[in-house]
DNA sequence: CGAACGTCGTAC
DNA sequence: GACGTACGACGTTCGT
């Protein structure tokens, strides 16, 4: 390197600082001080400013941020930025003292009334270059990449991404001149500022490529093809005005020069007492230790291919040395049960590696030995104190049975974590990368393609693999790091987080290997039958209708009933057509004979196609048996879900239905029992409400449905009739799902001021079901979240949609999840009781299905008697609640005749 | 021709 | 519009 003799040039730093506030706000933990005020933001934002100071050391440099007045965009716009929320309470608290303390560091710091911080970096910028200045901007907003030209780069503390004109026409595929049109086609949802309407990235960079800038684009508008073509010329009256919403100036009045922006001596005293006041231990004597928090930005990480046995042979000393290493696997495929290893990547503190196994695509010469690797590894991955945490392991966990090695040592699990954080926000990889981390990851997809165009993993290239694969480990890590000091924070979600979800992971692991055993032969004969009746069937209907029609259309059927036959509309479905689901159909059954086909013909049709027909196509051709997936991050309640296929939603109702049933059956020398909770959630209802009736209803043994039935109508218990019991059962369950008048009425064919009537009734008579109504609405209200027995937490954003049916919808929502949600509690609490007895008497039955309130299990012949008395007693006594809870208990050969 | 969406129906 | 949580089959529509 030549030294530069002549005159320095100045470099200027230019710091985001509001960009940053935000993202430090939402990426580290709620700290607080000792007076309880938040200063989690200020942390963040002050470390990460000394950090750039000693990085960077530039002559000069300025910390912007934005006033909370409106700017000239919202003169030109007055819907900009109209959908941001307030900035919340506990951000507010943190500016002014941010402010003061990187006053009191020696930042020059700027706000500037009317315009946007961007604008004065903009400025700032464009002046310094002029005087052939470098700059180095540093913001977490891509909007900036606009001001890239030679003299400047942009960088992202958060991401450790630098882009300067190179790296950013490489990212974006267009040059940084073009990246102002090109964000104008896109829009800013950010800002509420939209483009054109169905134009993402990949449409917007496309036209500009072609077209090279906007306006030719627009000149020629007329001559771009399809929907988008349409959209386009739809915004050509816009797009001027977004375009200047979305450019910055560079042009403004500012109250200070270039020569103003240079350091200040800091302010040691009045630094300290500012540290002193708000907990700011780092700066309390000036000095610059390590911070205490460590920013949520990856550390520059040594990323490496382990293809030599000398890697190998360093990876696994780092590896034994570990206090805790993020693991992933990478696969041939999704199933479970039959996909393969074909690389694994791991990470711990600053390096990560790539191990690709079984490559086929370049690079695939230089791989490792897939079997005697895994040997080499083995002793780690089953080492049960060598602490992995890992995004969803179940599956890592299965990929490794596959070749034999039984993962141990699982201690953490980002899933689990996010789930048990926020049930019901996304919880994919590349999802909280970009809440808690503010990075972009590549993305699966970039790697295989989609649709038909994917490929298998082990044809990606081994250096474009091991980027991902090592990123992946790596971003699982960094996400431990910042979610599981929040679960810490609040006790009682780290506690279901360790001894509830992270258990039952592993006894889902175990019903999923193990499987359930269907009889084929029965299902297909049913197949048979079905589908012999579903020919005679249409025949009938085609026959009634007068003319051919496809029975499984329900736009056919809409217009065959409604157009051509003229029978009355009753409902609409929410496009605006008119329904021809069930309960239109049995309305219209009662008049007409074709409905009455229909339906025959829809409730058969269902069986055969979901059912028989599907299920024996899910048997494993190795295991011989179904292994169903059992997602436990899905449902926003803390339920379960199976898929793949779905045993959770196995027919029971009707007796042709309820046949399928029997085709689940028991392994030779074994039998099926089924263990369910009985009413569990009604009860939950009364242990909440505190509602004495009701209590008393269940701690007399009563059927509650007869109970309540006699309390509607006051009539003696033993006088209630059939149709009395019905009518209490649809309120109860009604209950259960914040059902309306008009929804009970038309469940029971009433008039809605009959229904009414009977919930006013109920309310009366059931006055602490009311409150418990009531008081959870407005909890949730207030604090936008509602709880379960166990303190799960089940947050509901469409509280405050600015659609009243959303909103309603979400109040309903907020009713039912507290009892939902403590049932999965309760019978997760009960999947770990009966596998731990299982284990501790070293017994050979298994569970094998879980359905929300009902546990099945394989048993032995010889266990038989044991477990039939042992695992209602076990799940009886999961919780003591203010009712008793009562399992209801069957066995057989089959899962019928075990109900 | 495949992806995305709408409608319907099964379970708890 | 009007009953919560899921999964999935099928038909239709849209875009490549």
């Amino acid at each position: 390197m030549v030294s530069m003799k002549e005159k320095k040039i100045p470099h200027l730093l230019l710091v985001d600082g509001s960009s940053y506030l935000y993202r430090a706000f939402h990426a580290l933990p709620d700290l607080r001080n000792h007076h309880g005020e938040p200063t989690g933001a200020l942390y963040g934002v002050l470390n990460m400013l000394e950090r750039l100071r000693e990085d960077y050391k530039p002559e000069y440099a300025a910390c912007l941020f934005d006033t909370s007045g409106p700017t000239f965009r919202h003169d030109a716009y007055p819907d900009y930025k109209a959908q941001r929320p307030p900035m919340p309470a506990d951000l507010v608290a943190q500016v002014a003292p941010l402010h003061q303390a990187i006053e009191l560091l020696g930042w020059p710091l700027l706000k500037e009334n009317g315009v946007e911080a961007d604008d004065v970096i903009a400025t700032l910028t464009q002046r310094a270059i002029d005087q052939g200045w470098t700059v180095t901007i540093s913001s977490g907003d891509k909007d900036l990449v606009q001001l890239l030209q030679p003299g400047v780069t942009l960088i992202n503390t958060l991401s450790n991404e630098r882009l300067d004109t190179e790296a950013a026409t490489a990212k974006y595929g267009i040059t940084p001149t073009q990246f102002v049109d090109y964000l104008t086609l896109m829009g800013d949802t950010a800002d509420n500022v939209p483009g054109v309407t169905k134009v993402g990235p990949k449409t917007a960079a496309r036209w500009i490529q072609t077209y090279g800038d906007l306006d030719t684009l627009m000149a020629q508008a007329d001559q771009v093809s399809g929907i988008v073509g349409q959209h386009l010329r739809a915004a050509l009256d816009w797009l001027p005005r977004a375009r200047f919403l979305i450019t910055l100036k560079r042009d403004l009045v500012l109250p200070v020069s270039l020569s103003d922006l240079a350091w200040r001596p800091g302010d040691h005293t009045g630094l300290a007492t500012l540290a002193e006041r708000y907990g700011l231990k780092r700066w309390k004597t000036g000095a610059t230790a390590p911070a205490p928090v460590p920013l949520p930005s990856s550390p520059p990480i040594v990323i490496e291919t382990v293809t030599q046995e000398n890697q190998l042979t360093t990876w696994l000393t780092r590896l034994a040395h570990a206090h805790l290493a993020a693991l992933d696997t990478e696969t041939t495929g999704l199933d479970p049960l039959e996909s393969q290893l074909v690389g694994l990547s791991v990470c711990c503190e600053d390096h990560a590696a790539y191990f690709p196994l079984g490559h086929t695509g370049n690079g695939a010469d230089q791989q490792l030995p897939l079997l005697a690797t895994l040997e080499r590894l083995r002793p780690w991955l089953e080492n049960p104190d060598a602490h992995k945490v890992g995004q969803n392991l179940k599956f890592d966990q299965h990929i490794l049975a596959n070749h034999s090695i039984t993962l141990r040592g699982i201690v953490h699990d980002t899933l689990l974590e996010s789930y048990i954080w926020e049930a019901h926000q996304p919880h994919g990889l590349e999802n909280l990368a970009r809440r808690h981390l503010n990075r972009d990851t590549l993305s699966y997809e970039s790697l295989v393609g989609k649709g038909s165009a994917q490929i298998n993993f082990s044809a990606v290239d081994v250096a474009r693999a091991t980027v991902y694969a090592a990123e992946d480990a790596e971003i699982t890590l960094a996400i431990h790091q910042v979610l599981y000091p929040r679960l810490c924070a609040e006790p009682a979600l780290e506690t279901l987080y360790r001894t509830l979800e992270l258990p039952v992971q592993q006894v889902l692991w175990r019903m999923e290997r193990h499987g359930v055993q269907l009889d084929v032969a029965t299902l297909n004969a049913q197949s048979a039958q079905l589908g012999e009746q579903l020919i005679a069937l249409e025949r009938e209907a085609h026959a009634l209708a007068g003319c051919p029609f496809n029975l499984n259309s329900p736009k056919q059927i809409q217009s065959l009933l409604f157009e051509t036959l003229g029978l009355p509309v009753l409902k609409k479905t929410p496009g605006g057509q008119p329904s021809t689901d069930e309960g239109v159909l049995e309305q219209l059954a009662l008049d007409f004979p074709l409905p009455k086909r229909i339906l025959e013909y829809r409730s058969l049709a269902k069986l055969k196609s979901t059912y028989t027909d599907a299920l024996p196509r899910k048997v494993n051709a190795r295991t011989g048996r179904v292994h169903t997936h059992f997602a436990q991050a899905v449902a926003v309640t803390g339920r379960l879900s199976s898929s793949d296929p779905n045993l959770q939603n196995i027919p029971i109702r009707t007796p042709e239905g309820r046949r399928i049933r029997a085709a689940f059956v028991a392994a030779p020398g074994h039998h099926l029992l089924a263990a369910d909770y009985s009413q569990i959630e009604l009860r939950l209802m009364a242990h909440f409400s505190d509602d004495p009736g009701l209590l008393h209803a269940f701690a007399q043994g009563q059927d509650v449905h007869r109970a309540t039935a006699a309390e509607i109508f006051s009539v003696p218990v033993d006088n209630v009739s059939h149709d009395q019991r019905r009518a209490a059962k649809a309120i109860n369950f009604g209950l259960i799902y914040g059902m309306s008048a008009f929804g009970l009425a038309r469940q029971l064919n009433l008039t809605r001021i009959a229904a009414q009537h009977y919930i006013d009734r109920y309310f009366e008579r059931y006055p602490g079901v009311a409150r418990f109504m009531e008081t959870t609405r407005e909890r949730a209200r207030t604090q936008g979240y509602v709880e379960t027995l166990f303190g799960r937490r089940l947050w509901l954003p469409e509280l405050s949609h600015s659609q009243a049916g959303r909103r309603q919808g979400a109040e309903r929502a907020a009713i039912n999840a507290p009892l939902q949600g403590s049932a999965a509690d309760l019978i997760k609490r009960a999947m770990l009781a009966v596998q731990g007895w299982l284990d501790n008497q070293h017994l050979q039955s298994r569970l094998i299905l879980q359905v929300h309130d009902e546990l099945i299990l394989e048993v032995t012949d010889a266990e038989l008697d044991q477990l039939i008395h042992q695992v209602p007693q076990l799940m009886t006594q999961v919780a003591e609640l203010k009712v008793p809870l009562l399992v209801e208990c069957g066995t057989g050969l089959n899962w019928d005749e075990a109900h």
